[in-house]
DNA sequence: CGACTATACTCAGTCTGGAGGTC
DNA sequence: CGACCTCCAGACTGAGTATAGTC
């Protein structure tokens, strides 16, 4: 916590009015004429200032291609107009409204108590506040019984061995690098060692013990780019099921008659019969397209499909085909599952446990693992998420031919299906996959690792973390420089340092290049002319699509030398299309900064900001207040932390009628509060007086359409209920051998809401209400009026979490605070 | 039984290192 | 020759969403 404020960024610091931690160069820009010195550089066509170290070289396009200038003249600090990419414009965002300035500092403080949910979030609060500078204390923290002589030994062994490294990298960074290896020394019998701790502990209930007593977060010199292990045993991978043609009803129809299709046209129909329900995809034009163009390929393959008279018909026209009922026969098969008894279920889901329980572990140097993705991914549809040129392509079945397993040498390689062979058997220790297989439509490579869970996935968590917290010590030079060199007269530099400045203070990622097929998104250094636009004095507004085509919109008050960058940066002749840090791309940036840091990159500072982000509002946050106000302000700092980090999703389907719901709940409780109040009334007239008659009003917004709908369905309801219990308790009686109650019994019971129905009747004429329950009076109604009044704040703020959560994605954010919390 | 949560799945990024080109 | 790039394969983390599981 001893973290100053100056290490907020800027995103947390309220950028609605500027203010800005960071010493800051007061040049003020009017409207394009901005004073003295920095004139030249904004406006002015006076290059010299600022030049450009790059030697005139120029990365490559967007599309792919590289250009550079035949000279270093001064002019081509412009980029090249020819090379410009035509711009997708205006295209379609996927969420409608930004998050301008949604992290108001609305962390109102709420009041009052409970003791264990308080402790609890205030642990948190602690624990995660204390994550950035754990350090010292995991050793405190984990005192380790230390049974075994791991750990004492295991600490230089566990050091990659140099010599591993066959690739030695001879850069400058290297050196850095390596330091962490220095305090390598043998590399050798970890193995041996190991091997003697844990493999002969046999199967896998010791194995699992043993998980207890391995502190892998202590075992930290592993993995920094070489060996991660010794020995390596596992029994490869899952293929998923062939495929089984549908039964001879379920047709796929073409221009409104059934057709039969062959066994390999029929699998791709149902990849797209069997998702229909989603409108995101099967309404997407590319979608469509793609998939159709691969389906006429499968076809043209496998033979065109023939009509019931056995005619052939040729499959031309998208339209006319018809997945309906391919696809509620996969409605059909899925409720049926639904619909088998638990113990079916159970039996099933043994079998599946069982068929699969040998892929579920492997066995990395002698300890059992799970193993993530052990199943290798099923032929389907490509589902690229925004505008993915390839969206609706036809992923291929994949078969072992195509996958390559990583294994220990000894091990024994799992056998391949009948039939079949691996492409290759690699016995990569550098590696952490256990198999791997290159996919049909983007030639992306899959891979299958170890679970989350597992030793090597935590090691490599908590190095993540490590160096967040590394990044600490520096962040404050890393600030000076960028703040300087935002000034530098080196063209390169000014833009790295406006970049920096915005990974630091806006969470931005990276942003690599990417290809022409795959989604236009961009990141930090990929940013163009037209995601940025500057409104003087000193605003900025960012609105483009990042990962995942996710929206990011931002109006941001920026340092105004970042400002001033920026409007250069976007001088003509640079237009639509053309990169904003066009001397900067994400290798070189992220060389400088590792400069400052072995290991320091772009991402890390979305780390950082994040744990920073959570651990200050977690410790700021009140120590009062009920629990639903404690989980609302719990659940606003996750929040907030999702929203820096521009973690969004859509907008859920049932979330319009689930809001209602809960209006509608509160509402329920404001009306019965009113009941209570009229009841007062019934019980003492003076009490009118005494409040006003202003506190005995129905609320306004409670319409008497709303009352009487409300009443109806109050009534229904305990009708029902009575109904069904009536029917419980009548199968009871025939269970028991006793036989069933008359329907008068039924006609009894049913009196209550009969009279329920008549009470809101008069009521609703006298618009007064009975005393209700034996011998009422004030202080009882005043009980139950505090009661309701509490729900309805419960309910309140539920309601509250929930608009507020709607688009906001916190599983990520919630993960980062967890793992600070874990380790 | 419906809402909520955890997990599985898989696509989308980041980042590294090596090969090779260019000045 | 060497200091740079660029380019790309490859490996791994990050992230949204569908689905299973739970309360």
């Amino acid at each position: 916590m001893s973290s100053s404020d100056e290490d907020a960024p800027l995103a947390r610091r309220g950028r609605a009015n500027g203010a800005n931690d960071h010493a800051k160069p007061a040049i003020s820009i009017v409207n394009g004429h901005p004073d003295a010195e920095e004139d030249m550089d904004v406006d002015g066509a006076s290059p010299a200032k600022v030049k450009d170290a790059s030697n005139g070289k120029r990365r490559r396009t967007s599309a792919g291609k590289t250009y550079k200038e035949a000279s270093a003249s001064e002019d081509d600090d412009d980029v090249p107009l020819s090379k410009r990419r035509k711009t997708a414009t205006a295209k379609p965002l996927r969420l409608s409204a930004g998050h301008a300035g949604v992290d108001s500092d609305s962390d109102a403080p709420l009041g009052q108590k409970l003791a264990k949910e308080k402790e609890k979030i205030e642990a948190k609060a602690e624990k995660t506040a204390k994550a950035l500078r754990r350090e010292d204390d995991k050793e405190k923290k984990k005192p380790a019984p230390k049974k075994k002589p791991v750990k004492e030994e295991s600490d230089d062994d566990d050091d990659v061995p140099l010599a591993k490294k066959k690739k030695t990298p001879v850069k400058a960074t290297a050196a850095t690098k390596t330091k962490a290896k220095v305090k390598a020394e043998t590399p050798v019998k970890k193995t041996a060692k190991r091997k003697g701790v844990k493999v002969e502990t046999e199967e896998d209930a010791e194995a699992e013990e043993e998980e207890e007593e391995y502190k892998w977060w202590e075992d930290t010199a592993k993995g920094d780019g070489t060996k991660k292990w010794d020995t390596l045993e596992h029994n490869g991978v899952v293929f998923p099921p062939p495929y089984e043609p549908l039964p001879k009803h379920v047709k796929f129809f073409y221009d409104g008659a059934p057709i039969d299709l062959k066994p390999e046209a029929e699998e791709a129909a149902t990849f797209y019969g069997s998702m229909l329900h989603s409108t995101v995809n099967i309404e997407n034009p590319t979608f469509n397209n793609n998939f159709f163009q691969d389906f006429k390929e499968v076809l043209d393959k496998s033979g065109h499909g023939v009509d019931k008279n056995g005619k052939k018909v040729k499959i031309t026209s998208f339209e006319k085909c018809d997945f309906k009922p391919i696809f509620e026969y996969f409605v059909a098969e899925r409720e049926k599952k639904k619909a088998l008894s638990s113990a079916e279920k159970k039996e099933n889901k043994k079998l599946k446990d069982e068929a699969e329980a040998a892929y579920m572990f492997c066995k990395w140097d002698g300890r059992k693992q799970k193993v993530g993705n052990f199943r290798v991914e099923p032929p389907g549809l490509f589902r690229g998420r925004g505008e993915h040129p390839k969206t609706g392509k036809i992923k291929q079945r994949v078969f072992p031919e195509q996958i390559t397993i990583n294994i220990g040498e000894e091990a024994q390689v799992p056998a391949p299906p009948e039939g079949h062979q691996w492409k290759e058997v690699k016995h990569d220790k550098e590696g952490t996959w256990l198999a791997m297989w290159q996919e049909n439509i983007n030639g992306a490579y899959k891979y299958v690792m170890l679970a989350a869970n597992s030793d090597v996935k935590g090691q490599s968590d908590h190095k993540k973390f490590e160096k967040a917290r590394e990044l600490k010590k520096h962040i404050d030079k890393i600030r000076k420089d960028y703040q300087r060199d935002l000034k530098s007269e080196m063209m390169v530099d000014r833009q790295r340092a406006t970049a920096i400045y915005f990974i630091d203070q806006l969470a931005l990622r990276a942003g690599n290049e990417k290809g022409e097929d795959e989604a236009d998104t961009v990141g930090c250094c990929s940013l163009k002319f037209e995601h940025v636009t500057l409104k003087p004095p000193s605003t900025v507004v960012f609105d483009f699509l990042g990962k995942d085509s996710i929206r990011f919109y931002q109006e941001v008050e920026v340092d105004p030398q970042v400002f001033k960058n920026l409007k250069m940066f976007k001088k003509a002749p640079k237009v639509e299309g053309d990169d904003i840090f066009d001397r900067l791309n994400t290798s070189s940036l992220n060389k400088h900064l590792s400069s400052y840091m072995p290991g320091l990159t772009a991402k890390v500072f979305r780390t950082y900001n994040a744990s920073w982000t959570m651990a200050t509002l977690l410790k700021d946050m009140k120590v009062t207040g009920s629990i639903p106000e404690k989980i609302k302000e719990y659940n606003d700092a996750n929040r907030k932390v999702a929203i820096l980090c521009n973690h969004k999703r859509t907008v859920g389907a049932a979330h319009e009628s689930q809001m209602g719901k809960l209006q509608d709940k509160i509402n329920a409780l404001r009306y019965q509060q009113w009941r209570v109040k009229q009841m007062m009334l019934d019980v003492e007239p003076k009490h009118k007086k005494k409040k006003g008659a202003d506190y005995f009003e129905l609320p306004e917004d409670i319409t008497q359409e709303w009352v009487l709908e409300h009443q109806k369905s109050l009534v229904e309801e305990s009708r029902e209920k009575i109904k069904k219990k009536y029917e419980k308790d009548n199968e009871k009686l025939l269970a028991e051998g006793g036989k069933k109650m008359s329907s008068k019994e039924l006609d009894e019971r049913l009196e209550v809401p009969d009279e329920l129905e008549k009470k809101f009747k008069k009521e609703n004429k006298t618009r007064k209400v009975e005393a209700e329950g034996k011998s009422p009076d004030l202080e009882k109604l005043e009980g139950q009026l505090e009661k309701l009044q509490q729900r309805i704040e419960t309910t309140t703020f539920q309601s509250e979490d929930k608009e507020n959560n709607k688009e906001v994605a916190l599983g990520t954010s919630k993960i980062v605070s967890l793992d600070q919390e874990d380790l």
